[in-house]
DNA sequence: AATTATTTTTAGGTATAACTAAATTATAGA
DNA sequence: TCTATAATTTAGTTATACCTAAAAATAATT
């Protein structure tokens, strides 16, 4: 059996490998927010139990029986804010805060009755995939809304999870996964974004816009 | 903040304390399964935050702040064990094990949620009753099981959470909160109860009936 | 009242997971 | 190439929560 920090371990080594392939001590330890000398003996640990592969200054990368545990946690997770939100109605800024702390808990059997209540679903509240009992991800095709130019419209697939103060700003601006925006401006010099959603305006800062994430982008030709 | 040990401490020391009025270090110990020599730390550190009172070789009493955070962790307990068994549909002999470890981690905003969507109840699937957000318990009139006679019919009140397979073997013969039955026979020297359940006889062990509180008992006399 | 038995406490030790501070290794600039 | 900076690791400390074994205090028995 693992501890919860070391589940969470885990989970962050995951996603930091998604985008950057090997992960530093270093990012990691920010990521968790710990110290870099706590993440190496976590680290040590994970690798005296074949889960994590680490050569000193070299990064780690999960070993196939970490990256199962990884994506067992992350599908518990993610089932838990969609059984939260639909089911027990959740708002979307709170249900991650809560799944942190239940995903370390819930039985698989709770989780198979939730799954199997919500019609097995591959989305979460936020747009991010939910990994099947096989650890098997969904594929999703999908850009940070940074890339968008003038004229695209588009529609919201992903949000960051994790940040609840982010999620009621988007929230204000209606700006859920599925919700269709078409891009009016992109101002000069890494500026914020002018959208148009469904005919209200809104301005978006680039930092904001770096936890956006769009799929179906069309050219829309301006008159 | 507590640690999910102290709350377990808390919370078992209010059960016991119901019974037996002041606890014993030795008791609570044997009850939580750790060593004596464990109690008397974790006493010593509940004492140091005015959660209990203490006195050596005296035993433990909660104090009013440590009465309140026990009950709320029974309500947590509670409502869970009801809300995995109605909305999740987990079998009534395991929602025990599977609130033991959600009780210490779900918000009071899930909890308020699955209050309201269970329609404020104040029995869990075990005939236990539900304490209110208020920490007031609601009163109930129960006596065991080994109390009743010959010929004396009744219903199941509460039956103990904690012991699966009892749980199982009560099911087996539909002994549930709300089942009346009626004792046939009471077998002499603290033998076992025949008892008559719609129909059908079964036979109930002297150990097994101390786990089985009953309300409403009619004396009938027999044919 | 003295001895025995039980209960409780103290003392010392284990494991986990965090920390700080210091030492080591790697990388980049002069 | 050598040095300065940055990243990483090691070493040692702290806190929680449990343990065992032995000492101390209380209760029960003769």
């Amino acid at each position: 059996m693992l501890s919860h920090a070391a589940e969470d371990y885990l989970k962050s080594i995951y996603k930091l490998q998604e985008k950057e392939g090997k992960v530093s001590t270093g990012i990691l330890a920010e990521y968790l927010d710990v110290k870099p000398a706590s993440a190496t003996g976590m680290i040590k640990k994970l690798k005296s139990m074949n889960l994590v592969k680490h050569e000193r200054y070299q990064g780690v990368t999960l070993t196939k029986a970490g990256k199962a545990i990884a994506l067992e946690i992350i599908r518990h997770h993610r089932l838990l804010e969609l059984y939260l939100y639909k089911a027990l109605g959740v708002p979307w800024d709170g249900v991650h805060d809560e799944a942190e702390k239940l995903e370390h808990v819930i039985s698989e059997e709770v989780e198979a009755r939730m799954d199997e209540i919500l019609g097995y679903p591959t989305e979460d509240p936020h747009g991010s995939p939910i990994p099947d009992k096989n650890g098997v991800v969904p594929e999703t095709f999908s850009i940070p809304m940074t890339e968008l130019q003038d004229g695209q419209s588009c529609v919201v697939a992903e949000v960051s999870d994790n940040d609840s103060a982010l999620l009621r700003h988007l929230g204000s601006f209606n700006l859920y996964p599925g919700t269709a925006f078409r891009v009016i401006e992109v101002a000069p010099f890494d500026g914020p974004f002018t959208i148009d959603i469904a005919g209200q305006q809104a301005v978006i800062g680039r930092e904001v816009a770096k936890n956006i994430y769009v799929g179906k982008v069309n050219e829309v030709v301006n008159v």
